[in-house]
DNA sequence: GAGGCATTTTGAACTATTTTGGTAGATGTT
DNA sequence: AACATCTACCAAAATAGTTCAAAATGCCTC
């Protein structure tokens, strides 16, 4: 293992622990004590964690930004993302067709997705996860067309939405911006709207949502959650808000991403 | 496979993985790691990623927002292209409607059209392109939908045809495998197809070439040279070339480049 | 175009350096 | 005092740097 990404899951179980052993790092992560204690020692000279005796602690500031090394920042926040996109891309069956939304969470599914080696064909409207589908030359990757959102890739409008409105898909696999017990919401009218087509276009509709999604409401509703069929998060799901979910008899799955 | 592929397969490993080790990279990409090292360390000069020991991490503030600028410099990696592209990208009058077509040249120039400061429409049947011109907050970027090469970022198809022929634009930026003093060609009869429709929707057609392609021959015709209003070309061409384009009163522009 | 020469690129072998995991004694904690 | 942790050091492993021959590419002449 790479001593960066090493060093970025030390900050990740510190993150979740709030403290830790260096001797449960150790054994957590299959190094010897030696190197965990030099890793410690590393990230307390750069400020990411204070040190204890026989242990670590996670700085307060931790959850700010932190300059010096944003690959380790970013290897924390997109942890629980890589870690739904690759449950997602396992329910890819060869041959199927499948939509990907346009979104974080979807294009972790797609960067997975790409890695398969069972043909399927695709369609999206964001021209990241597009490109990213495309390296894989046994996925038939297929662009909606339409305007896009300045700064993002999001593809949107008439275009976008007459694209999908007339296709069929096995698998959808949709992000929220927000999520209630009921409603599925995002930021702007065009996305809804789109969002709308993608849950109607598929048999199977695959919602993607990291745990900070949930309770939260978001301007414009798109959808409910009975339309979902699967709602796959990571562990970091409240308890209540679990409950929630199987209540109303959504099928709910959770990633693990502690190591 | 090409170097500049290899490098930009290099850079696209690493957005999604944000960091990985060089031994990984070798085996994913089938070459050796002396060859990986040397791609790394050439990537890290040139500011795309930053190493530690071992591996590579990405630079990328954000993970998710890729870096189109950077893929289409990696892409281009000509001062002919470059020097054309800059040259094209002038042209563009305030509020105008531009076609960019999929392909290096192109994306050169939609490369210097992303650093204007003048609003402008465009459309262009290339993610890569897109994704650079959306950018810039100025430009409204619209994208044909279409199925991608596997490997490129080009989209073909019927959705692409159908959406350029719905169109009537200022400009058309338009680049070619191939030009004889007559005939412009490409590989594939979809790529033609699509041309075709590209010289069709635009008031004013402009070629952009370099000096590499004269005269040759590729296998599928997609139009005539006197479809076309401006030609555009580094000043390597040959004084031959020269002569039988203006020959046929095609109007031809030279941007000069160190020889 | 075809063939031959120069240049660049690639992969492998080898050496130098860094990193890792273990050990022993010193230091700190309960 | 008993135990755990820390520091310092060493050998083994992994990685970086260097060099070189083979392969690929570009270039020129015919």
């Amino acid at each position: 293992m790479l001593p960066a990404k090493r060093r970025a899951r030390i900050l990740e179980v510190l993150r979740a622990e709030q403290m830790v052993s260096l001797k449960d790092l150790s054994e957590a992560l299959g190094i010897s004590i030696s190197t965990v204690r030099r890793d410690v020692d590393y990230l307390e000279e750069a400020g990411y964690l204070s040190r204890t005796h026989g242990g670590a602690i996670s700085t307060a500031r931790a959850s700010t930004t932190f300059e010096p090394e944003a690959a380790i920042a970013l290897a924390i926040e997109s942890a629980a993302k890589a870690a739904i996109g690759a449950a997602a891309a396992q329910l890819i069956q060869p041959g199927q067709s499948v939509l990907f939304d346009s979104g974080t969470t979807t294009a972790a599914a797609a960067r997975a997705a790409a890695g398969l080696t069972i043909p399927f064909t695709a369609m999206t409207n964001d021209v990241m996860i597009a490109s990213c589908l495309s390296q894989n030359a046994l996925v038939q990757t297929s662009v909606t067309g339409g305007t896009i959102r300045s700064g993002t890739t999001t593809l949107l409008g008439a275009d976008a939405v007459n694209s999908v409105a007339r296709l069929r898909a096995d698998i959808a696999f949709v992000g929220t911006h927000a999520i209630t017990p009921d409603v599925l919401s995002d930021t702007s009218l065009e996305l809804a709207d789109l969002k709308r087509r993608f849950l109607a276009a598929a048999d199977r509709v695959i919602l993607l949502v990291d745990s900070s999604k949930f309770f939260n409401r978001a301007f414009c509703a798109f959808g409910e959650t009975s339309a979902v069929d699967l709602l796959l998060t990571d562990s970091r799901i409240s308890a209540d808000a679990t409950a929630a979910l199987k209540d109303r008899g959504i099928e709910l799955r959770m990633v693990d991403i502690a190591p």
